[in-house]
RNA sequence: GGCGCUAUCGUCUAGGGGUUAGGACGUGAGAUUCUCAAUCUUAAAACCCGGGUUCGAUUCCCGGUAGCGCUACCA
């Protein structure tokens, strides 16, 4: 019945960084417009002059675009640090604060039509009532007093240049809307009562427009025909609908998304750590990760056992209805279980290039890097990423390829222990000897036989035989299979890297 | 206080009037490996409570409880 092209927007405010919340927001309503052939809008909720920055504005551009999720129509492309950009799209402005005229003009028509009225009760007398509503378990709700008022009274009042508010006239019948989420839901009338419009004003010098009127306003002449938004907005959708009625807008499809929750059931928030999409950025998680970890939050695939989903699947098997309306929980491991998923999914060079700024002064600058450095580096990544939840833990586990401490390594408790043992002695003993007496590079093959040779001669085996050989070559005891190890050693050692060799990091550490 | 939303393993979820209540993460055990990781096998683990409807409710209805949200001239 409706085949209005299908137009879904996210509105963020820029007082913050995007976090993964309103990213999940982001998500579903890009997964929906996609889907569906509609239109995905970005626009900017900046009508809080205090708290909005142009540099969020800039980061949440470059967040979402990080995400894959591109806007049809919104504020341009993200500009240098924080600058405006240009609208792209019919629709505009797309930015609340560039807005104004618009919700002036319309202030002006609802009152001018009787649908809208001047309150000029003060705050101290609001406060009253509410008061008294509490006391008498009523609901807190604005009591009508001014909508009443007589024409002499309110002329009476301008012209004793008295502030007014704008407040909607709310009908008798209960306030319904359909939510894709969670089904019919109904407001009575009584419980919504008046919503102020704009704040405190003159009639010369209008306030500004409160939110749940921008919004309904915004959406309406934007041709929104779906909201998508967390659920905290669910008791603010009877006055919206309210104003749609008022200006004979047709009322859009909601869903209402769940709440995220930290461990501890609280909305989540930076108490619970990282929470913002740069900060997994920065952390080295992958994009297409994070979205599947995200899209998995309160949906599930219809056969309800996938769980890993590249984008395009995504897009095949998004939909509204099988999207869950209780509350969910962050879970970390699951997220980094799935970001272990797609490391092993990612080419190795890709991984490298996003690995390399972890690495800071153990790299040349990457475009100095030769193509030698490149692919020994980019196996290394893909060796030591098997061991890892993000990237940023890459430089802790592969510390040891490109230095080597050996009194350092001969100091670690759990090292020593070992290192002690008569068979450590022996075995690492019979390793210096075939180190000393061995010039050419050290390939598996190689190590293979010293370490069979080691055997043979000294009847040493298994952990015994391994375990000092590990540390002596690594500094720890648990790593990387040597077949691995072996020929990065010995690659890196030409690279100028500060790499030792197999034979260097015996020499240093048996001593010579 | 009012109004609203929500309720299946620890977590994310599937399911739905009669099921061995399924999958995934995590956890335990085993296999493998010199070790870690990975991988494979395997185990433990859930329908919030009380009424009603019904031959039969975890599923439908009502109530309770709990959690969360809104209750602003914030967004």
């Amino acid at each position: 019945m409706n085949t209005r092209k299908i137009r879904v927007r996210f509105a963020p405010s820029p007082t913050g960084l995007l976090h993964v919340g309103n990213a999940r927001t982001a998500l579903y309503n890009w997964l929906f417009a996609r889907r569906n052939g509609g239109d995905f809008i970005l626009r900017i909720e900046d009508t809080d002059v205090e708290r909005s920055e142009a540099r969020y504005e800039t980061q949440l551009m470059e967040d979402l675009q990080w995400l894959g999720l591109d806007w049809d129509e919104g504020p341009g492309e993200p500009g240098e640090k924080g600058s405006k950009t240009k609208d792209k799209g019919p629709n505009g402005p797309y930015r609340q604060s560039e807005r104004q005229q618009i919700y002036t003009k319309l202030t002006k028509k609802l009152l001018k039509d009787g649908l809208a009225y001047r309150c000029f009760c003060t705050v101290e007398e609001l406060e009253a009532d509410r008061r008294t509503a509490v006391a008498r378990h009523q609901p807190q709700v604005y009591s009508g007093r001014c909508r009443k008022l007589p024409l002499k009274a309110i002329v009476k009042n301008l012209d004793a240049g008295k502030p007014f508010t704008v407040r909607l006239k709310v009908g008798e019948q209960p306030l319904r809307f359909h939510d894709m989420v969670r089904g019919d839901v109904e407001f009575a009338s009584e419980t919504v009562s008046d919503p102020i419009l704009v704040r405190s004003g003159y009639e010369n010098l209008p306030g500004m427009p409160v939110y749940n009127f921008v919004v309904a306003v915004d959406d309406a002449l934007m041709g929104i025909t779906h909201v998508i938004r967390g659920d905290d907005h669910i008791s603010n959708t009877p006055k919206q609908v309210a104003i749609y009625q008022a200006f004979g807008w047709k009322v859009p499809q909601f869903a209402h998304l769940s709440t995220i929750l930290g461990a501890d059931r609280e909305r989540l928030s930076k108490r619970h750590g990282a929470t913002s999409i740069s900060s997994f950025r920065e952390m080295g998680y992958l994009p297409e990760a994070l979205i599947n970890y995200l899209a998995l939050l309160g949906w599930g695939a219809e056969d309800g056992r996938t769980e890993t989903f590249t984008m395009p699947e995504l897009l095949k098997a998004f939909t509204l209805e099988r999207v869950t309306p209780s509350p969910a929980i962050f879970d970390f491991d699951k997220l980094n279980w799935l970001n272990r998923h797609f490391m092993k999914t990612a080419s190795s060079s890709r991984l490298a290039r996003l690995a390399w700024e972890y690495f800071g002064f153990m790299l040349p600058e990457k475009d100095q890097a030769s193509d030698d450095v490149l692919v020994w580096f980019a196996n290394l990544v893909q060796l030591f990423s098997q061991s890892v939840d993000h990237l940023d833990q890459l430089p802790a586990k592969a510390l040891f390829m490109f230095g080597f401490n050996a009194t350092e390594a001969r100091a670690k408790e759990e090292n020593a222990e070992i290192l002690a043992a008569d068979s450590s002695r022996l075995v690492l003993g019979e390793l210096a000897n075939r180190a000393r007496a061995h010039y050419e590079p050290v390939t598996p093959e190689i190590f293979k036989e010293w370490m069979n040779a080691i055997k043979e001669a000294t009847g040493i085996k298994g952990k015994e035989l391994f375990h000092p050989v590990r540390i002596a070559l690594t500094g720890t005891h648990s790593g990387p299979e040597f077949d691995k190890l072996i020929p990065l050693m010995e690659q890196g050692s030409t690279l100028r890297l500060g790499v030792p060799s197999v034979r260097s990091r015996i020499e240093r550490f048996v001593g010579v």
